[in-house]
Parts: structure tokens; sequence; C-alpha cells
DNA sequence: AACGCCTATATTGTCGACATAATTTCTAAT
DNA sequence: ATTAGAAATTATGTCGACAATATAGGCGTT
């Protein structure tokens, strides 16, 4: 299961407006903190600005946007403080959400998680660690599905993923932490396939605490 | 501070629409689970549906509503299940929210906080046990924005609590428990007070779980 | 020269109409 | 009578135009 699979297809041109746009501000095409003007958009992607303004108003919910009323909309500014905020409401949800996983997920899905564990170890100690990344986002990806829990999934997803990628690419950080990740996350697995909820979500919790604090250092170096 | 120092006054007509039909379906004037015409809506609120479909943009955006492309909107169904989930990520982020405020709550806000609690305490001492609702919404939002996390605030106080006001309401639960409440809430506020980020913490999912399992007996119940 | 006010411009908010997709209803064939 | 298909209807999606608000620039005054 990758990413791609929680991605419901575009159907209507303000959906496909909407994901173009969001690719676009999470990977720096439209910088942080510029604004986002209706009619130059609309004409930037020919169409109409009603689907522009809905595509906006999506954008806004996923806090990637913010909206003035009778001025208009900006990307939002990227600050280390709002980065830090970010990863304390992702330690709390990621937190509960192995807490859940471990409680919720069916004997099949911890297998699947453990053979993609092995598997991604496996590549890593080949050297190749341009994979990194997309090995790290299955794992969370699929503990927070394994919640079952569908407002955490919703606000992980929907929200705090992407503006974590957008602060990755534009502050310029090379995916996540490799060396000792792996330790981590295969105890994070273990303690759910010892349905150790507790455990579980402290380790979680650590995890993602290392993953701040390495994140800080770095936000300090420059 | 009462809870109307959060909602941001309604400038645009949209703003307006959006506010009044968010009390309509939270209130349950307009029932769970049924479906938003835009055209209807649009002659009852005297709006083009323009605005109507902004505003019910953004109750999406608060999970009060679900759309579905070419097939409209709904309010969304309540399910015991549903309302568990929400009180899972109440824990989560309410504690973290404890946690923070421990840590970034002024002495001056502790203190009014603490003095918020005696005068609550006072007046439930008398018997008038009808304030209880808005006193332990107080006290909540005012850790929630003790945190200064912006993520965690705009979650909780734009999402989710709305959403289970909306449960409240509907699955005819009066307030929060009374007689126990109050300690669990002082004891939360010493731990602030005293800076012990781990304790707050811990007593306030506590808290938060103690309400969930409350609430799961009276589900039983009916 | 600096400040305030007023006008001009540009942007957002709102509206009604048209295009398109989903649903319902009617018809016809098995 | 039931079902499949097509027409009609209703709803949502999209568009261009107008209205209202905010911003920028120019003008006059102190």
């Amino acid at each position: 299961m990758s990413i791609a699979a929680f991605a419901e297809q575009a159907v209507t041109s303000a959906d496909k407006t909407f994901l173009q746009l969001r690719v676009d501000i999470v990977e720096g095409a439209i910088p942080a903190g510029s604004k986002l003007s209706e009619t130059e958009l609309s004409t930037k992607y020919q169409v109409s600005r009603a689907v522009i303004r809905e595509a906006i108003n999506r954008l806004e919910s996923c806090h990637l946007v913010e909206r003035k009323a009778n001025v208009g909309a900006r990307i939002v500014s990227l600050t280390p403080e709002g980065l830090i905020q970010l990863y304390q409401v992702r330690e709390a949800l990621e937190g509960m959400a192995a807490r859940l996983a471990a409680k919720n997920m069916s004997d099949e899905e911890i297998a699947d998680l453990t053979a993609l564990l092995d598997n991604h170890f496996q590549t890593v100690k080949g050297g190749e660690s341009y994979y990194q990344e997309a090995g790290d986002l299955d794992f969370h990806y699929r503990i927070i599905l394994g919640s079952k829990n569908q407002h955490l999934i919703e606000v992980l997803v929907n929200g705090i993923y992407h503006l974590i990628r957008m602060y990755r690419v534009q502050l310029g950080m090379a995916g996540p932490r490799v060396t000792t990740a792996f330790d981590e996350h295969k105890h994070v697995v273990q303690a759910i396939a010892n349905r150790d909820e507790e455990l579980a979500e402290m380790l979680m919790r650590r995890h993602i605490l290392y993953s701040k604090n390495n994140i800080e250092r770095k936000l300090l170096q420059s």
C-alpha cells in the first residue's frame, strides 16, 4: 500500500486544481508566505475563479494557506516554532495511533508490517539509502491506518503530513534520520505485535521526539 | 474569557451562513445524516448558492459534513464508535495540551485558571449545577489555549469540540460528569502550577479517559 | 517635507445562468 | 410482472459579470 492509495482520485475540476496547487505549494514551486491571487491562478491553471476559490478553501482546511476576508489568501509562512509545534501534535497523535494499532491491527496487517520492515532493512543494509523516505512514510502510514480511527487518520494524513513534507522540502532537510530510525521502527512493531499498547505508544512518542530533537539541532545550525 | 472570544466575528455573508449552519447542525435543527441541498439552503437562508457552497466547504473542514462529488453533502451520521474515536483523539491532544500548558502558561494565566476553578467550585457547592458545562468548557479551553500550540488549538477548538457538542446535544447527554470532575480539574491545575509537565499530561488524559468510560456506559444503557 | 484625505485601481465577495453529471420516471420488451 | 433502457428531471459543477471592500497613488493642506 503506497501513499497513492490515500489519494482519492480527482473527479471534478476543483479536485484536480486543488491537488495540483497542493503539490506546487508543498514542493515550493509557489514559495511559502506568498500571496495567492485568484485571478492570477485562474489564468495560470486555465479554470474559472470559482474553481480556484474552492481549491483555496480546501488548501485552507489543510492549513497550507491562510485566508483573510476581503484581502485574500497567503501560503503559510514557515517558522522553526511552527515545525516544532507540528511535531508536538504529531507526537501526541501518532503515539495514540500506535496504541490503537496495537489493539486494532489484524494479525495479517502486523505480519505485513513486519515484512515491510525486514524488506526495508535489507535495502538499506545494501547501502541504497535513497529509499529511506518512502520507507519511513510507509511505516508511519500503516500504523496510522492501523489505528482504525477515522479522525486520527484524517488529521494526520490529510493535514499534518503535507505540512511536514512542505517543511522538509523547503527547509532543505533530506528525509528522516537513517541510522537509528530502523531500530526504533523495529521496536515499535515488536510492541504492536505483542499487543502492548502502552509500550507501543511510548516507543512511537520517543521515536518522534528524537526526530524533533534532530530537527531542532539542524535548525539551530543554520 | 468566554467561548465567544474564540468566535472570530463573521464579516462576509459566507461567514454568517457558515456559523448559522454550524449552530443548526450542532444543535440538531438539521438532523444528523440528512442531506444538505444547496438550492434548498440558498432559499432558506436567502443567499446565493455560491455562499452556501462556501459554507458547506467550511463545514466539511470541521468534519461536520461529508461531500461526494456530483452527489452532494450530508451531515455526518453519529455512531457510538465515532464518539469513542473522538475521545481517543481528544485524550491524545488535550493530554499534550496540558503538558505544554505546564511549560508555556504564564504565572498570571495559571493564577487566573486557579481563580476560575475556585469560583466554579463555589457555585457548584451552592447547588447551582446548571453552570457546569460552561465551567467545564472554560477549564478545557484555557488549557488548550495555554499550550500556545497553534495546530493543537485549531484542531481542538474549531474541529473536535463542535463535533463533541453535536454528539452531546443529539444523543441527549447532559453536560459532563459533575461530581468527580472537579477534583480531577483541580489536580490538573495543581500539576500545571507546579510546572510538572508529565503529571499534567497524565492527569488530563485520565480525566478524559474517565469521561469516555462514563459515556460508553451511557451508550450501552440505551 | 510630512501628514491626511480623496480618488482610482485592483482584488475579493456575491450573484444568476449555463453545463454536466446523477437520479428518477416512463416506456417497452421479455 | 419484472427488468432493461432511454428520456426527463433534478442536483451539483463551472462560468462570466457585477458589487463591495481594500489597497495604492495623487492631491492638497499644514
